[in-house]
DNA sequence: TCAAAACAGTACAGTACAGTACTGTACTGT
DNA sequence: ACAGTACAGTACTGTACTGTACTGTTTTGA
């Protein structure tokens, strides 16, 4: 019953603590941290198996263990590094909450690790059906923190209930993407600055 | 001397029309243009030379001949879809000339074909020094573009002339970008509106 | 017409990888 | 103590791909 184990991997795979076993939980660290690092270094392609055997150390059985395939393993890989948003304080107005959410995005995505991982990422979802889910699963976990957002700056008057979420998102965290990608302007803080007000700018004038 | 017919792949590359040999010609249109399909339809990794023999009927040899390695001929496949950008009409102001430039970009990452060549090219540019490389050739060809509209706004006074334009350019045509490669918004002119009504109306109001 | 060059076709060695199948050892919870 | 399980180590099959080395055919430009 592979297929059994495959899918309780997919279950505990958010909550790599709480596994009874030491043992199941210190190769899973050990391989998932491992993986990380050659992805990071080397790119997705790199992460083969016999690559994670020789750098960790841990038995290529025991990985076939955990994981039953290549793929499924990269997938963990991504997710033990995928970046969780925190909620800013509720006591914050839109636009300063606004402001705390996009100094975390560039905070996170200026870790070296991010800005290899994200364009992997991104290549990977276009081509494997797998991908897209996860990248919907990690989008779902922020889905909450923006919602929150937006309300507040309904709550405030400032914009209509029906304000386009995922096309304000765009226009806010895009910039900070692209500078991510591109490498042709800093990720910076001044840059999330610039992007935020410029959307809220763009919310007091009258649209041309 | 095959590093000789290396280099003078990568200087006659650019132009593909001026080459004496028909037969030259059509081998390597014929190539580009089925390596081009299966880097869309099943990403980059996909391009082996087995493939492009099979889907092209190229022969192995040819390839070889034209190539020296299989990455060069991915490169080639890169450089031979690379979106070039338009320069918009002289009488125009910023405004109005951004905004073209903004559908232009829509209009041409609209096509599939870039919606999935370019996380493509943004993951391997991380690894491979040669895809920075034509990543850099493809940003000079539009340095220029990028230079007039700018020009244009300093003629007008909308801005100093010391304006960041690469920071200028993340908030521009970071949001296009970000609709492309999430998917979470469409790509559509509505959207390069909102990118450059935001920018226009951060620099008339003054900064937070 | 004719030499040069590009082409098709094939065969081959070498390598890298996925995934399986074992044996034996060390650890864990009860 | 002991059964269950995770682990190390290794050997193996099969496959896919790169790059080279040929032979023979067709096309091209002069």
């Amino acid at each position: 019953m592979r297929q059994g184990s495959h899918e309780a991997t997919l279950i505990t795979l958010a909550s790599v603590m709480d596994i009874a076993d030491p043992r199941v939980a210190r190769t899973r660290a050990t391989v998932l941290g491992t993986g990380a690092e050659i992805v990071v270094e080397s790119g997705a392609a790199s992460l083969t198996v016999d690559a994670v055997v020789a750098r960790s150390g841990v038995a290529r059985s025991t990985i076939y263990r955990h994981w039953p395939t290549r793929d499924d393993l990269l997938i963990d890989v991504f997710d033990f590094c995928a970046p969780t948003f925190e909620q800013p304080p509720a006591g914050l107005g839109f636009v300063d909450a606004m402001r705390a959410f996009l100094y975390d995005v560039v905070r996170q995505l200026s870790e070296p690790k991010w800005a290899r991982m994200m364009p992997a990422l991104l290549a990977l979802k276009s081509y494997q059906a797998t991908m897209a889910a996860l990248e919907r699963r990690m989008q779902d976990r922020q889905g909450a923190v923006i919602e929150d957002l937006f309300q507040r700056g309904v709550d405030e008057g400032l914009f209509a209930a029906d304000l386009d979420r995922d096309q304000s998102v765009a226009l806010l965290v895009g910039p900070l993407m692209f500078a991510v990608l591109t490498g042709t302007t800093p990720l910076s803080t001044d840059l999330a600055d610039k992007s935020l007000h410029a959307f809220v700018s763009a919310l007091a004038s009258p649209a041309g």
